[in-house]
DNA sequence: TTGCAATCTCTACACATGTAGTGATTATTC
DNA sequence: GAATAATCACTACATGTGTAGAGATTGCAA
């Protein structure tokens, strides 16, 4: 059994079979092939492999009831997203969260509640550093 | 001539090599290699191979001087960040910046010193918005 | 019980990436 | 000009990822 890893990347296609997963596990290849089909529209054996897959990495659990294959995700998205976000972290921006956070802001739209989400999130931030 | 590509996808290789070309542009393959040489200890061959394929992904340029080889980056190290960041908002975050700034201060140690830099950037920032 | 529908298993292929060896070519120096 | 150093080109192999077909198995329904 392989221990559900913390250090994962997962490509995009990873992500979007772990998004239905995590949204209705436990659940089976079909359905979450199904879940699928308006946006990538994978044949069932592709669905298949890369759950398959993501279990040799740990990243699922798959438990066999019957003739049916149930899959769980081992990871949470929250740790998933971690991940993500930190590996972006080192490989574009060296570790260095300020241009990281220059960079978010430059590229994308920000709204007036989101700038303003924003702050109230450092303010508190602020106040836990400083217990 | 491919064109230069705004949607490139560096691994972390790439990132690596990358790295080096940006800071001493126009450079040879030797040369980048010796300059990872405490980082990754990657034999010639090695480097010269990723190189190439960045070249051929149109991500570096190659002009022969002789018998030499010149490599200069086809991207600005801004563009590269900025697709790192959007790609990982949007495997990670369906594109919501909030969530994603979130675990990004969830996630790193950030200095009181950061913090306050970042509410600068949240306030020029709205000043640009509101105009 | 026979047949269709759902599900599974196995295998395969192309392309990307990490990694490098080997032999050829060019330049330099004695 | 012959030996040496620097550089290159070509080829290769393992693993990961995107993608899927073909055939086996199971379960329900008539």
């Amino acid at each position: 059994m392989k221990p559900s890893k913390q250090n994962v990347a997962l490509s995009p296609g990873q992500w979007a079979i772990m998004k239905v997963v995590w949204e209705s596990q436990p659940c089976a290849a079909p359905a979450v092939q199904e879940a699928l089909q308006p946006t990538r529209n994978w044949a069932y054996s592709t669905v298949r492999t890369l759950m398959d897959r993501l279990v040799a990495q740990g990243v699922l659990t798959a438990e066999k009831v019957r003739h049916l294959t149930l899959y769980r995700a081992a990871i949470t998205p929250e740790q998933a997203q971690r991940s993500e976000v930190l590996q972006a972290l080192k490989n574009a921006f060296n570790g260095a969260l300020t241009p990281m956070l220059q960079c978010l802001l430059k590229t994308s739209d920000v709204t007036p509640e989101e700038l303003a989400e924003l702050e109230k999130l450092i303010r508190e931030k602020r106040r836990e550093t400083k217990l």
